[in-house]
DNA sequence: CATCTGGCTTGATAAATATCAATCAGCGAA
DNA sequence: TTCGCTGATTGATATTTATCAAGCCAGATG
């Protein structure tokens, strides 16, 4: 008997395929909860005892040092989080905090190390999912090292646009002053960003987003399949 | 019979526990060669059909983008790169060079994917360097983010300190102007950023750095275990 | 309905970082 | 040895980005 609440993460593709032995061996301890938004579920240094995954809502990865803060990447729904320090046995090296009323699962990291050495798609999937978070980094770095804060907020405007399935008006996924964070810049630079990028055809209204040429702000962005 | 040119790999933990069939299998088909210095041995877009091991000699991992290049990393003897990209059967992200006559190791991805999954312990040691490289590049991240480069320098420093057995005087591994990149900023800036570390003991000659007043750079620098 | 609040924006200024130009120092080749 | 090259340094300047201080605005609250 397979508890239903937990049936949702086979949409993930770590989960995907694998056995049913081992699902029920994954979710023996294993709970769902509920977070309000702005809730610190993890704090950087501590244990990695438990996966997270994202089965609603939002969730914020973020860092700090000495008295700053800095937001590393978001999560949405069917993401999951700390799966590293979850199979080295380690610390957190960031901390998390909820965006938005979300429900998260909670998987013993114990479970995760004993199902990948006897289920070996699930050794695939794990490589996978850890393959893809590093390249996904790896992505991060390059375009926080190698664009201006210009360069990146139209590089993200036009992730958003291919995101949606090449939709030209679109709302920002979360607020600006993380978005700012995100990318490396203060809020008051965020703003000014924006008004940059009026010229290419770029229109704001609060949270709305228009992009009103996209020829131009593609040819300004100039966005990097190795990259974006 | 296992070739002993490749011998020198089973020190390095990705390698250490495998069976000797693993061996044999993974062996077949790789081959070593040798570069002199400066020479560009990968490039970002392209598939990344062998996972490559330093056996001796120093390469740099690099990225460029619209003109401007940027240094990610830089590996010695016994590391690993391209994993990510080889178990995924992708492209790769990043460029490697040489920067001095190094030998490198280069085993066929297909034979990795393969081993990974009939050799449980070699899956697990994959995962784990995985997880190691993926969490590096997360504190380079921060240091990046959450740092400004005259602190990003210190930490540098002391790292490097650290890694010679706590040794105040040492030379530096790389040039500077690659040292610049890597921390993320111009040549011109990494010099004077040794002048401004100046006042808290660090005394520069050349690629020779001796730290005079430990205490004071530490101070300076606040190191921390989940950055450094 | 008025008020309050937090986030956003704008302008002025400061700090950090990059660029450009010139010079210097070390090192290998002729 | 001298020449020529490359990388490092330094100064002057420009650009980028951050900080500080108002003020604005929409949504929540009484």
């Amino acid at each position: 008997m397979t508890p239903e609440r937990f049936d949702s993460i086979k949409d993930i593709p770590l989960f995907a395929k694998i056995t049913d032995e081992s699902f029920e061996h994954l979710t023996r301890g294993a709970f769902v909860q509920n977070f309000p938004s702005n809730v610190e579920i993890i704090t950087e240094g501590d244990t990695a005892d438990f996966l997270h995954i994202v089965q609603s809502g939002c969730v914020e990865l973020f860092s700090t040092w000495s008295n700053r803060e800095t937001t590393m990447t978001t999560l949405y729904e069917n993401s999951t989080f700390i799966l590293a320090a979850t199979m080295k046995d380690r610390v957190n090296l960031m901390s998390a905090r909820t965006l938005q009323k979300s429900r998260i699962i909670m998987i013993p990291s114990e479970n995760v190390r004993s199902v990948f050495q006897s289920d070996p798609h699930f050794a695939v999937a794990i490589v996978d999912e850890l393959s893809r978070c590093y390249r996904a980094t790896i992505r991060n770095m390059k375009n926080l090292k190698l664009r201006t804060s210009i360069e990146r907020l139209a590089n993200y405007l036009l992730k958003q646009y291919r995101r949606r399935g090449n939709t030209l008006a679109f709302r920002l996924p979360i607020e600006k002053r993380r978005l700012a964070s995100y990318l490396g810049m203060t809020p008051e630079n965020l703003s000014r960003a924006f008004t940059n990028l009026k010229p290419y055809g770029v229109v704001v209204d609060g949270q709305n987003i228009t992009i009103a040429d996209l020829d131009k702000l593609i040819e300004f962005a100039i966005p990097d399949d190795l990259i974006d």
